[in-house]
DNA sequence: GCAAAAGTGTTCGCCTTACACCCATGA
DNA sequence: TCATGGGTGTAAGGCGAACACTTTTGC
């Protein structure tokens, strides 16, 4: 073992949510160097002792506040390039987060600033704009086989909501009708709750929570591009 | 960063191949403590100044004496829990790798003994058996959705040879017929190669190399269980 | 009643499936 | 000529895309 270089690990977050009609992404401010003042994703060391999700799960929270419930959390990939951090040899464990629309704005515990961006985000620190496009590229594929979609909605939600979820994420319009029968057929993907919710205009929706499934069958087709 | 805990970190391979009838997995006899004697995912330490990928694709020559020409070679997912070595911290990266059935058996040359392991596997050091797990169940995913079942394949294949490599990994059965339209009529899933090749009996199949297509449109359907 | 959004019915065409059938070779 | 595996034709059924149509609310 003491043959063998020694690396520091972190974990850095992708946190995405889905606010009106715009896919953002959670940004912290650098407060210091390198890459001070610049925009970066959330993460930070992983402490002795401590797992890998764990650290994830702790990151989220210092710097969010929450504990995401009902939302969903995975590890996307790790980053080991010898040079991407200039403060020495860093590995970094990359974590994929699926959040509802809060009411809570992010506060800023311990980074210096936070913020929910628009994308697409501009310059960031590090390689983050490269973990960043690889956990959007995951988010958009996962919406095709599983029901994180879910994920991106509060407890209970109409099946519009639903849509405008796949809709923003995938940068593309899909049939109301369709997608409401789509949706509503496939076996444990949402479960009527049995109560309504009056929309501004119109028939009131009728209100769904998610279902047990972890794997759609048949999946969510994206449109051809 | 001084302030932070040091880590090793280690690329492990889940190796793949299919041989006859049988899907195998790389394995390696452990020479030295802990888990000495065991089987083992051949692996090792990530070197200073060497990238990830580097390593995985170093570790995997050492052990198999082959730059996987042909082959595929993808991260898998990192493991990283806190008792899982008992050496120590150590955090591995795992890559899963899908190889040809190569007239050339492993050479181990620097692992104790190296050997192809029909699954399922028994028992293996350290966490590898859900390493292990995690790769075969991201193999046969991939193969959906993606043309890597070709990676099993040598350069030039018949289709009854890529359709055996799909009942292997699946643990299925596929008609011959429909498989062959299927995946000719697929744009960019295979290319013909104008020549073919006798059989030991019946008439001589036509030979084909991959297409340059990386996603499958549309995919190869899984039967359903 | 009218506008707007929710939700249903129906048709068309493609793709999968199942299987009949023909092709090319060795024995 | 027969056995064997390679490859094509074709009809039935399932599903997605498109869209007409009905339902239920606020104004």
């Amino acid at each position: 073992m003491a043959d063998y270089p020694e690396f520091s690990v972190t974990t850095d977050l992708v946190v995405l949510t889905v606010r009106g009609a715009a896919l953002q992404v959670l940004l912290v401010r650098r407060g210091i160097e390198p890459f001070r003042g610049a925009w970066a994703l959330p993460g930070g060391f992983v402490l002795a002792g401590e797992d890998l999700d764990t650290a994830a799960v702790r990151e989220l929270r210092e710097e969010t506040g929450l504990t995401a419930p009902g939302g969903h959390l995975e590890q996307l990939a790790t980053y080991g390039e010898p040079g991407r951090d200039p403060r020495g040899r860093v590995v970094t464990v990359a974590y994929l987060a699926l959040l509802p629309d809060l009411p809570t704005p992010v506060a800023g515990s311990d980074a210096a600033s936070a913020d929910w961006v628009t994308l697409p985000a501009g310059e960031l620190a590090f390689d983050h704009a490269r973990i960043l496009a690889d956990g959007v590229e995951r988010a958009r594929a996962k919406l095709e086989y599983t029901p994180l979609a879910t994920a991106f909605c509060p407890p209970e939600f109409t099946i519009s909501e639903l849509r405008e979820v796949y809709e923003t994420v995938w940068g593309a319009t899909l049939d109301p009708r369709n997608f409401h029968r789509k949706v509503t057929s496939t076996p444990g993907f949402v479960e009527p709750v049995g109560r309504s919710v009056a929309a501004e205009r119109g028939r009131p929706a009728q209100l769904f929570r998610r279902g047990p499934t972890r794997l759609l069958h048949p999946p969510m087709l994206r449109p051809a591009s």
